[in-house]
DNA sequence: ATTATCTATAGATCTATAGATAATGC
DNA sequence: ATTATCTATAGATCTATAGATAATGC
C-alpha cells in the first residue's frame, strides 16, 4: 500500500481522492447504512467492484473519509481559535467556520453509523472525533476561564453544550422560521454569554 | 382495520403492542436501516413474516413506533411544563423528563431515518416532532418571556437551543467525565440562565 | 369465522471476489 | 510491470407475499 505523499491533498484529480470525495458526501448526507457502494460509484462516475482497487471495504472506506473529516475540521477549528485572544471572539471565528463547512451531524455519526463498525474502528473513530473536534472546543473554555473570562464550569460540559448548540442548526432552520443561520448562532452564543435573565 | 380503542395502551400484553415494543426499543437504539424486521421478530420471539400480520410494512411500522414515542414526550413535556409557575422550575421538570427516559435521539431520527422514508411519511413524522416536543418547549420559552421572567429573545431558537442541550448529554457523557447525568444538566441550565460572564 | 401464527420462497438488493482488459510508464 | 478500470457472479441478506395451520370465540 505505498502512496504518494500528496495523494490526500490533490483537490480531486487522483482515482482515489475523487472516491473520497463522492463518499463524503454521500456518507454526510445520508450516514453510513443508507450509502451503497453502488451509489458512491456512481457518483464517482465508475462502476462499484471498481471502487475496492482504492479499498478493501465499504467499512475502510468510510473510515479514511471520517478521519480525514475530522482532521480537516481539527485544522479550521485551531485556525479558528488561535487567530483570536478572547472566547467571545473565539466563538464567533468558530461558529463561522461551522456555518461555511458542510454540517458534520456528529451526533448522528456517534449514535447510528459507528455502532456498525467493527470494535477496532469504532474506538479509532470515537478517539478521532473526540481528539479533534471535542478536545480543542474543550481546551479554549478552559484558557478563557484560566484567563478569568468566564466563570468556573466544567470545561468539558461547556464544549458539549457549545457543540450541540452547533448541531442544532438544522433543527432550528426546519421549523417555519427561515432566519439566516448567522443569526440564529449569533443570537445563541449571546444567549450562552449573557443567559437569559432580563 | 378496525381496533381495540385499547390496543395502545394496553402494557404490553396483545401481540400488535408487543410488536411496537420491540420496535421502539431496536429503532431507537440502532436507527431505521440498521434494523430488520428479523431482529424486531426476533426480539418477539415470533417469525418474521408474522410481523405482516400486524404492520403491511417496516415503513409503516416504524411511523406507528416513532409516532407514538412523539406523542408519550407530548404528554410528559405538557405534564412537567404546567406543573410549575416559572421557567426555571419549567426547565429542571422537563430535563428530569427527558433524563428519565430512554433518550430521543430527535437529531439522527430527522437526520438518517426520516429520508428513507416516503414523502408522505417524512412529512407526517416532521409534523408530529414539531407538535409534540418543539413546539411544547417553544410555548414555555414564549409565555415566560411574557411573564418577563427572561430577555426577548427569539423562542424557536430557545427551544432549538435547549432541545440540543438535551440530545448532546451522551455526547458530554462519552468523554472521560462519567458525572451523573443530572448534574451535568443541571449545569447547563445553569448556563443558561445566568450565561458564561463571571 | 376470526385471529395470530407458521413455513417456504420470490425478487431485489448489497458487499466483495475473480479474472479480463486497456492504458500508462520505464 | 503497474495502474485503474471493467464484466460477471457468488453468497448473504432483506422485505414482502402466498398459503397452511392451530387456537379461540360465537
Amino acid at each position: 500500500m505505498s502512496e504518494s505523499p500528496l495523494s490526500e491533498l490533490t483537490v480531486s484529480c487522483s482515482g482515489r481522492s475523487r472516491v473520497i470525495d463522492a463518499a463524503e458526501r454521500l456518507f454526510r448526507a445520508r450516514g453510513y447504512s443508507n450509502v451503497t457502494m453502488r451509489d458512491i460509484a456512481k457518483e464517482v462516475g465508475i462502476r462499484q467492484a471498481s471502487l475496492y482497487y482504492h479499498f478493501e471495504s465499504k467499512e475502510q472506506l468510510y473510515v479514511a473519509v471520517t478521519e480525514l473529516e475530522f482532521e480537516h475540521h481539527h485544522k479550521g477549528l485551531q485556525h479558528a481559535i488561535e487567530q483570536q485572544d478572547n472566547l467571545r471572539a473565539q466563538l464567533d471565528c468558530v461558529a463561522k467556520w461551522f456555518l461555511c463547512q458542510p454540517p458534520v451531524h456528529l451526533l448522528s455519526m456517534l449514535h447510528t453509523d459507528m455502532p456498525c463498525l467493527s470494535e477496532e474502528n469504532l474506538k479509532k473513530l470515537s478517539e478521532s472525533s473526540h481528539r479533534c473536534i471535542f478536545v480543542p472546543i474543550q481546551q479554549m473554555f478552559e484558557q478563557a476561564q484560566k484567563r478569568g473570562e468566564i466563570r468556573q464550569t466544567r470545561p468539558n460540559v461547556l464544549a458539549g453544550f457549545f457543540l450541540s448548540v452547533m448541531e442544532s442548526i438544522p433543527l432550528v432552520i426546519t421549523g417555519e422560521t427561515m432566519a439566516p443561520k448567522q443569526a440564529v448562532v449569533n443570537e445563541m452564543i449571546d444567549v450562552l454569554f449573557n443567559g437569559l435573565k432580563p
